[in-house]
DNA sequence: ATGCAGATCGTCT
DNA sequence: GACGATCTGCATC
């Protein structure tokens, strides 16, 4: 069953939550490849300085001010791209980082992607589970809850989830310590214990 | 196991 | 003009 818009539709840190378990389904014209979401973050805007919304609407983040369940895709250090799904109250510009998936179908076509074999590796961080479900620009904006997307979320199996301290943003003196990071409890695929 | 340098470019100040 | 919500390979302990 596809996660419906209204998943999206509040507070991300109970979407980020509650979406562990899902699984993303990438259907592209060289085959569908799918993997079960076991670590993601919540960014919450205006009050969170971790987040590329805290200062305001930017080009980069228009995806945010949208509908929710949307796409927001941008690239890191001029060479990985990382995937984030909008989310939130109305107006309020949050978004859920994918962080890592447990490769559950497709894994050949990752591996070629990905140009490794190491099913623990394919898709554990932002950029390699871009990379290994060929996620890029051209998806930016993309509707995750349209029938007939490129890309969207089916419900999975509940599992347990930890919570722990979001990766990658010390700088955000304000937000840095809030355990905004969800993970599958004891999941060799996450991108780190 | 831990650490660090380098790659590479769009976005924002 | 500076800096990333990263990843990889190579060095060292």
């Amino acid at each position: 069953m596809i996660l419906p818009r209204s998943f999206f539709e509040r507070d991300a840190r109970e979407a980020a939550r509650a979406l562990i378990g899902s699984v993303l389904v990438r259907r592209s014209p060289e085959g569908e490849t799918r993997g079960a979401v076991v670590e993601c973050e919540a960014y919450l805007g205006r009050i969170d300085d971790a987040a590329h919304s805290y200062r305001g609407k930017t080009e980069r983040v228009r995806a945010l001010y949208g509908p929710k369940g949307c796409a927001y895709v941008y690239l890191i250090y001029g060479m990985y791209w990382c995937l984030n799904i909008s989310a939130g109250a109305p107006d309020a510009p949050e978004c859920i980082l994918l962080r890592a998936l447990e490769p559950v179908s497709g894994l050949e076509l990752m591996g070629l992607r990905r140009g490794t074999g190491d099913g623990r590796k394919l898709c554990s961080g932002p950029g390699k589970l871009c990379a290994a479900m060929d996620v890029t620009k051209e998806l930016y904006g993309a509707d995750l809850c349209s029938p007939d997307s490129p890309l969207f979320l089916e419900s999975g199996a509940p599992r347990e989830t930890e919570a722990s301290r979001r990766i990658g943003i010390d700088y955000a003196v304000l937000r840095r310590d809030e355990l905004w990071r969800y993970t599958a409890k004891g999941s060799p695929f996450v991108s780190r214990p």
